[in-house]
DNA sequence: GCGCTTATTGGACCAAAGTCCAATGGTGGG
DNA sequence: CCCACCATTGGACTTTGGTCCAATAAGCGC
C-alpha cells in the first residue's frame, strides 16, 4: 500500500507471459500487479487510490480487445498511462493505440532496455498527469464552493467587465456585485484578478459575455 | 494558387505510385504536387504561402528517412500534417511516426476510403493548426511592438502586482509604472487586466515573479 | 418556528488605477 | 545639430475597487 515503488500493472491471458513480464518488472524494482483478464483489472482499479503506476497490455484479449479496454480506462480521471504489447500486432491498430494515448506499442519479441525505458515514460507521464490533476481539481473545488451568483459574477469579473457593468448585467447594485467579488477572491484564494484569471483559465472556466 | 481546392503533397522515390496517389488525390477534388524525393519538397514548401495542406509522406526514401523529414517539418512554423505510407512498415516505426504527430499511417495495400478519410483528417487538423497560429501570431506581434521596458512592467502586472510594487522591483516611481502600464494596454489592445492575462496566457507569455 | 445560508443593500472611507496636463534627459539616426 | 523615440517624473483629478461597519429578506432543513 505504502510502499513507494510505482506500481506496474499487467494484463494478459497467457499465464507464462504473466510470469516473466511479472519476473521483469520485480527486478527493475516496481511492483507487479497482474491480471489474466481486462475485467479484473478493471474492477481492480476502479476504487483504488490514486499513486504513479502504468499498466503493461495484451493487445489481443479474451472477451474484451485491447483498444476497448484502453477507451474504458481512458474515461477515468487519474487514467493510467498504458504500453501495449502483441506478438501479433496490426499497422492500424498500432496506429489506433498510439492515437488515443497510449505510451508505446511493443511487438514480440522485445528487448528488455525498450520495456523498462517504456514503463518509465509512463511512470514519468503518469507522475505528471496526477500532479495536473491535483491542481486543477483544487481549483475545481474551490469553484464548487461558490454559490451561483458567486460564480455568475465571477464569470463576469474575469471577463474584464467593471462592478458597475456586471451590476447592470445582473440588475442589482454595484454595491451587491462588490460583496460577491470580494467573496469570490476569498474563496478562490485569488490575491489579483489577473490570479483569478489564470485559476480559471487553467480549470476551463469560461467568462461571460457573448 | 488562389485555388480554393486544398494541396495535398505526395513525397514518393516511385513514380508510378506518385502518379496513381496523385489520380487518386484529384479525383477527390484536391490539388496533388508530387515530389520524388524529401529535399525537393522540403525546399518547395520553405519558402510557400501558408494554406491549408497536408503531405502523404513515404517511410522508405533514399537518401532521407520518413521520420527525418518529418521532424524538419514538425520544426517549421505552420507545419502540414503527415500521413504515411509504406509498404513495408515496422511496429516501431509506426509508434514513432504517431508519437511525432503523424495523422496516421497506412500500410499498403490500403483502402482508398482511409486514405480519403486520414486527408480529410490531415486538412482539418491544419486549418485548425493555421487558424490557431494566426491567433497568437497577432498576439505575438503586438508584444513585439512593446518596447523592453513596457515588456518588463506587463510580466509583473500579469502576475497580478500592484503599481507601488511594480515601481519597487523596477526602482521607479509608481507614476512612471501607471505611464508604461497605459501604453501596455493600449499596445496590446487590451481593455482590462483580465483580457491582458488571458492574452499574455494564449501567447505563452510568461508573468514576472520569481 | 429557529437557525443557517444566500442575496441583497446602505454608508463611510481608503487605496489603487486611470487620465488629463506638462516636462526632462538620454540615445541613435539623418 | 535636430528630430524621434524612449524612460522618467510631477501634479491634479476622477473613477474604480476593496474594506470595514451593519441591516433586511427570502428560502430551507430540523
Amino acid at each position: 500500500m505504502n510502499d513507494t515503488t510505482p506500481t506496474v500493472f499487467i494484463v494478459d491471458d497467457n499465464h507464462s507471459v504473466l510470469r516473466s513480464l511479472s519476473r521483469l518488472v520485480r527486478q527493475a524494482a516496481y511492483t507487479p500487479v497482474t491480471f489474466s483478464s481486462a475485467d479484473n483489472f478493471l474492477d481492480a482499479i476502479a476504487h483504488a487510490p490514486i499513486q504513479p503506476a502504468c499498466l503493461l497490455l495484451d493487445l489481443h484479449l479474451p472477451g474484451m480487445n485491447g483498444l476497448e479496454v484502453q477507451k474504458q480506462i481512458a474515461a477515468m480521471p487519474a487514467a493510467c498511462p498504458i504500453v501495449f504489447i502483441s506478438g501479433n500486432a496490426t499497422i492500424p491498430a498500432t496506429v489506433q493505440a498510439i492515437k488515443n494515448g497510449a505510451v508505446t506499442f511493443l511487438a514480440k519479441p522485445f528487448d528488455h532496455d525498450d520495456l523498462l525505458k517504456a514503463i518509465e515514460e509512463a511512470l514519468e507521464k503518469h507522475r505528471a498527469q496526477i500532479s495536473e490533476l491535483t491542481q486543477t481539481g483544487s481549483i475545481h473545488e474551490r469553484i464548487a464552493s461558490l454559490t451561483d451568483r458567486e460564480r455568475e459574477v465571477m464569470a463576469w469579473v474575469i471577463s474584464g467587465s467593471l462592478n458597475k457593468q456586471i451590476a447592470a448585467e445582473l440588475g442589482i447594485v454595484e454595491k451587491t456585485v462588490k460583496v460577491h467579488r470580494a467573496r469570490v477572491m476569498e474563496k478562490m484564494q485569488a490575491a489579483s484578478v489577473a490570479e483569478l484569471v489564470k485559476l480559471c483559465v487553467t480549470a476551463g472556466f469560461e467568462s461571460a459575455k457573448a
